[in-house]
DNA sequence: CACCAGGCAAGTA
DNA sequence: TACTTGCATGGT
């Protein structure tokens, strides 16, 4: 066994028994962890609840009836999770596609060829490379590694990447050197984000009960 | 008060 | 290709 795939499971079966399972996506469905993954973009999963929250309260969490509401009217109820203006724009762009490619059906999209999908998504303005990948992982279930921030942080600070190694670089080195399922990546990327959080807040890692030491 | 969060696109050189 | 900047609320 190659010594990358054996550094990276260490550190998955470390992660996961302290922090246990994370449970992702935390969403009641597939279309609400496609808003989600738009909403989220440089923003707290917290911020991004109370947008939710907002849409599921008038009843809008259904892409033909959101794609429906003015853009103006949709930055309005996405207010709390930031960058509010351009993230109604984005979250229609995506509707666009969603409902005019796919008749906004989930299933349709998860029947297409993963690669041919991610490039598609890749095309809609507003969806870059995390965004596609954790639609892909978490709303459609495709084994796909999801790369963040925090990923890039933590590889790099244990010398599994240099600070400069590009997405699919780091994308690459975790799906070629670990099994290529969807439970496993699900899990790991939601570990990496829940060790950034507790531990590496403001790239100032607290390595003293840090479970990677 | 400063800092930053589960990024991305557009502009510049 | 590689860097810089705008986008914005809300928690610590």
């Amino acid at each position: 066994m190659p010594v990358l795939a054996k550094r990276l499971t260490r550190i998955y079966q470390k992660l996961y028994g302290f922090f246990g399972p994370q449970a992702w996506w935390p969403a009641d469905s597939p279309f609400e962890m496609m808003v989600g993954a738009i909403l989220t973009q440089n923003t707290s999963w917290r911020n991004v609840e109370k947008a939710i929250r907002n849409l599921k309260e008038k009843n809008l969490l259904d892409a033909q009836r959101l794609y429906r509401l003015p853009q103006d009217k949709l930055a309005s109820l996405i207010r709390p999770a930031g960058y509010y203006n351009i993230k109604a724009k984005r979250l229609r762009a995506f509707l666009e596609f969603f409902c005019r490619d796919y008749q906004s059906d989930p299933n349709k999209l998860r029947r297409q060829d993963t690669a041919s999908l991610r490039r598609q998504l890749l095309a809609v303005n507003g969806v870059g490379p995390e965004t596609a990948d954790s639609i892909l992982l978490y709303a459609l279930e495709k084994p796909v590694f999801v790369v963040d921030g925090y990923t890039q942080r933590i590889l790099a600070r244990h010398g599994l990447a240099k600070g400069a190694d590009d997405y699919l670089k780091l994308q690459n080195l975790f799906m070629q050197n670990l099994k290529n399922s969807v439970k496993l990546f699900n899990e790991y990327h939601a570990l990496l984000v829940k060790l950034g959080k507790e531990f590496c807040l403001k790239n100032k890692p607290k390595c003293r009960t840090c479970p990677l030491r």
